[in-house]
DNA sequence: CCATCAGGGTTCCCTGAAGGAACTTCGCCT
DNA sequence: AGGCGAAGTTCCTTCAGGGAACCCTGATGG
């Protein structure tokens, strides 16, 4: 995607950008997520260039948020997440419920979330890790830190 | 960013991707948030060219996540977050909270969070909407909704 | 034992978006 | 009247995404 190196920035979010903020990214990590796991699977499933999905299956791999296995004796492979990319699910999560919430379509969501926890479909709601109440845009003030520029 | 147009995709990240997934769009985001709010101010603090800072912002304010606001007689604007977009910065959030862990660089994070109800410099953590407890990528089942292919 | 098949890529060309610098516009300021 | 500064706009160049065709490898099958 950027021309621009973003993982010079500094910056815990241009960091995670450079990571999965190419396009078709978060797609290719939802699909291995929910077990969409091999090459053609994710190609037909998303529609995407196997030039780019080559490519971006590659970085995830350098990334090590996705970790490519063979599964035949055949130069067969398929991919799965590794711990660092199973945190990154997070993000999904809250794009999901916002997407939800926010851009709702006549389809309904391609993936629904069923808590272990309580049995119920649900969605995630941020909470202080040191606390535990809620934290959002204005429940905390944005400090600058080391990296910024402001 | 994409060729492709992801919000024909029935798909609540793909939708959200559509928004804010093009190339600069979260970190122009997290500068609004912080109180970076001009274009002229944007521009320095990232380094982006201006035609594309002006059509992120056009298209951030066309999404209804940033608002653009006179502040002077002469022709002046600056850029606020609407409810819509400052739920976005959940997004943010949470990936600083992810870049801070696994990517952690020498210069640390260029924004800290000061968390309002307890004090701490903190983080977030996922919890389930529904119970409250915690809500991660294998606290869930990921079952195929309404709109996906798999 | 050669042909076919299928998964997993690689190569090629074409188009369109990002980078970058120069130019424009509008209204204040002196 | 001339200059300034914020906020864009225009233009050109370069590079990444889209798409289709091609390649390689190890079964399988007649």
């Amino acid at each position: 995607m950027q021309r621009t190196n973003f993982s010079e920035m500094a910056c815990s979010i241009a960091r995670t950008l450079d990571v999965i903020g190419e396009p078709w990214s978060p797609l290719i990590l939802r699909d291995v997520y929910v077990g969409i796991s091999r090459f053609e699977q994710i190609q037909a499933d998303l529609g995407i260039s196997r030039k780019v999905l080559t490519e971006r299956l590659n970085h995830l791999v350098d990334q090590g948020v996705v970790e490519r296995r063979p599964y035949d004796n055949r130069p067969r492979y398929d991919y799965h997440l590794t711990a660092k990319g199973a945190e990154l699910v997070d993000l999904l999560m809250v794009m999901t419920a916002w997407g939800d919430k926010w851009l709702a379509g006549e389809a309904g969501p391609p993936v629904l979330y069923r808590h272990h926890a309580c049995g119920e479909i649900s969605h995630v709601d941020l909470r202080c890790a040191h606390c535990g109440e809620p934290m959002h845009a204005y429940d905390v003030d944005p400090l600058p830190g080391p990296g910024s520029a402001a």
